[in-house]
RNA sequence: GCCGAUGUGGCUCAAUUGGCAGAGCAGCUGAUUUGUAAUCAGCAGGUUAUCGGUUCGAGUCCGAUCAUCGGCUCCA
């Protein structure tokens, strides 16, 4: 194909198979979309052109598709790398993700922090080299052949799982060639210098414990080297906000090795907690939940009954009484059944919900603590509902929706997946579709958008869940919601209809927060620690300028306690910036200068942690303020400070 | 549980090839009485995670255990 270039010279391009042009030269990039995507290059301000089978596609170059493709061309020149270095390696898959790309590899040696170093370097020598990306394809066993003799067994097994009649694709650059449905770039050389090569990791292959755990490879790729330099000052700030170092630096929690996974809640934590808590207590009230408190510790018959003897042993803590077995609960809902199941229950009384702050044990494996995200000991925000069928969808509503103002209020970014029937699902086929309607149904009433994972649910019903975000960008899952069709059967729940005769009721599982330690723990890392007014340990400081102001001080601090504020007062014989400096790393809301002036009018001298030097307040006025902002539970402002 | 890494005062980190465990911050004592992000001096604080091994000698080398970190799997 001959292609007339902007300067009137004229070039010839073989048919592109494989291209993406991020190119200095734009007038011979254009001129190859053009080409490639058969419109007038001159009229497109456009950066990349990828394709994907044969099928062009143009995209500017931030778009995400063609960040990927740049990303996936250097997972194969990382994998061609590692080829070079060690030619034993077997290599499985390396797609390109959120942050960057990966490559799975099974070597014969472990590798270590140093080898990455020899990846890096021979990457550059391979993008140097400028090996340009060509595609081909090959009938299915063809392809199978291809593999087996390059020893690549991972390679082989992807493709037998392909149909019979594919034609799989590949690309080769220089010596290497990779299983891929692409797209790439055009050569080697177009990767450029923004990247990095990240950490080393296990994985198991094909995601399965039961299989062989690989050596995972994590790297990233932009296509600025500014790009790269921002994403990694970002990841160290994002450090910074560490839930694990700020819980210490704070006096909000504690980990010991006397009890590995299960957290000591410090003072500050507790006034953080319980303010949390009476948060709950007071939306729930309003919402119509009644609550309860169920033992820690039950017996046998009831985990029996329950399905947790038998499904969650593994998990659970046990022991032997009186020669009777017990077991710490893992779960709140058999005490809520219990209670459900105290008197009768008519269909006036349903819905029925029944909230409790239940601490629960699980015995999670020692790999997979992680602060306060993943302990063994939590508190659940749990709360059961009880009701009948047609009221499914305005109870998950009801539900949705105040999960939602929990979040809103606290300016938390939530994802929410819908998980549908499994395969081994009990109940009947109608009542699955009946709860998954009510599921989806309520979201699309709120306008919330969510994910759908396919049989992913429950064996015992379908869900939804919320999911926040921590510091560097992984989410935990938090508010869950759950029907559940199996345990009012286990248990044999019934209420009395209309009709007089009695019926099943459908149970909800429900947590807002989640834990109250991993919700803490997002807390943290969203606010760098950093509290709004309403929930911060420490509200006020006082800082007397000098001993001569102590009394002063002293009364201020009385006021405020009366005031409710939660006030501490700093009466070391210190410089006043030292104080101030302190206060402002505790992250204190406010300090309160307090010297002659202020003694004089009675005043005090308001520093915002947020907003600096704020001048010379009535002390009554301060306090009328700072109640107010307490009481609309003021959010603030998410930032973090040079020194904090 | 699996793969890899790490473990030195409360915290952050030093300690050449194996050769006397050190500093800053925090703490305590004293001096200083201070006006918006670090006043000065002194004191105290460690069985180098634990157990075992190699060695004349181990923070350093080897093994096991525990914990932590990054992932995988599982999960709130």
């Amino acid at each position: 194909m001959k292609i007339t270039l902007k300067d009137g010279s004229v070039k010839e391009y073989a048919q592109p198979m494989a291209v993406i042009d991020i190119a200095k030269d734009i007038s011979e990039g254009l001129a190859r979309m053009a080409c490639a995507a058969g419109i007038d290059g001159e009229t497109v301000d456009l950066r990349t052109i990828i394709s994907q089978d044969c099928q062009l596609s143009i995209y500017t170059a931030k778009d995400a598709e063609g960040l990927a493709a740049l990303r996936h061309t250097a997972s194969h020149v990382m994998a061609q790398a590692i080829k070079r270095l060690w030619p034993e390696t077997k290599l499985a898959i390396g797609p390109s993700i959120a942050d960057g790309f990966y490559y799975d590899v099974d070597c014969a040696e472990p590798m270590t922090a140093e080898d990455l170093e020899k990846i890096e370097a021979e990457m550059k020598n391979i993008i140097k080299e400028a090996l340009p990306l060509e595609r081909f394809e090959l009938p299915r066993e063809e392809a199978i052949a291809f593999m087996k003799e390059k020893a690549e067994p991972y390679k082989v097994e992807l493709i037998e799982d392909l149909p019979e009649d594919a034609r799989i694709s590949f690309y080769k650059q220089g010596e290497f060639t990779d299983l891929c449905a692409g797209p790439h770039l055009m050569t080697t050389k177009d990767v450029g210098k923004a990247f990095k090569l990240m950490n080393l990791a296990g994985a198991y292959w094909r995601g399965s414990e039961k299989n062989k755990m690989l050596t995972r490879v994590y790297a990233t790729a932009y296509q600025k080297k500014e790009e790269l330099e921002a994403y990694i000052t970002m990841m160290e700030e994002a450090r910074k906000r560490d839930h694990r170092k700020l819980g210490r630096e704070l006096g909000l929690f504690m980990m010991h090795d006397a009890g590995p996974g299960f957290p000591f809640f410090l003072p500050n934590g507790m006034v953080l907690k319980n303010t949390l808590l009476d948060y709950w207590h007071e939306i729930h009230k309003r919402a119509g939940y009644v609550e309860i408190s169920s033992p820690i510790i039950l017996n046998r018959s009831l985990w029996e009954t329950s399905g947790h003897w038998d499904h969650y042993k593994n998990n659970m803590y046990t022991t032997v009484i009186d020669e009777e077995d017990y077991a710490i609960k893992p779960m709140n809902c058999p005490g809520g059944i219990l209670v459900y199941t105290s008197e009768p229950r008519s269909y006036r009384d349903l819905p029925m919900r029944v909230g409790e702050l239940g601490i629960v044990h699980r015995h999670e494996k020692s790999g997979q603590l992680h602060g306060l995200m993943r302990v063994r000991c939590f508190t659940q925000d749990d709360a059961h509902i009880f009701m009948m069928p047609e009221q499914i969808r305005d109870e998950i509503k009801g539900v949705a929706a105040l999960f939602d103002e929990v979040y809103s209020l606290l300016g938390l970014r939530y994802h929410v997946e819908l998980s549908t029937r499994p395969e081994d699902s009990m109940g009947s086929a109608e009542d699955w579709e009946m709860a998954t309607n009510a599921l989806q149904g309520a979201l699309d009433d709120l306008g919330l958008e969510y994910v759908i994972n396919e049989g992913d649910g429950a064996f015992y019903g379908p869900k939804i869940d919320f999911h926040l975000e921590d510091s560097i960008g992984r989410t935990w899952q938090c508010g869950t919601i759950q029907l559940d069709f199996q345990l009012p059967q286990r248990f044999e729940l019934e209420y009395i209809g209309k009709d007089g005769e009695k019926h099943r009721p459908i149970m909800i599982h429900r947590v807002a927060f989640g834990s109250i330690e991993r919700f803490i723990g997002i807390l943290i890392e969203h606010f760098a620690g950093a509290f709004p007014t309403w929930l911060a340990p420490v509200q006020a400081k006082v800082l007397p300028i000098s001993e001569k102001y102590e009394a002063y001080a002293g009364k201020v601090k009385e006021a405020l306690d009366k005031a409710g504020i939660r006030a501490e007062i700093d009466l070391r014989s210190e410089k006043i910036g030292y104080k101030i400096r302190e206060a402002q790393t505790k992250k204190i809301p406010y300090m309160l200068v307090v010297g002659q002036k202020e003694e004089a009018d009675h005043t005090v001298s308001v520093r915002s942690r947020f907003k600096g030097d704020e001048g010379a307040a009535l002390l009554a006025d301060f306090i009328e303020n700072v109640k107010k902002e307490i009481a609309a539970r003021e959010n603030r402002p998410v930032e973090v400070k040079k020194e904090d």
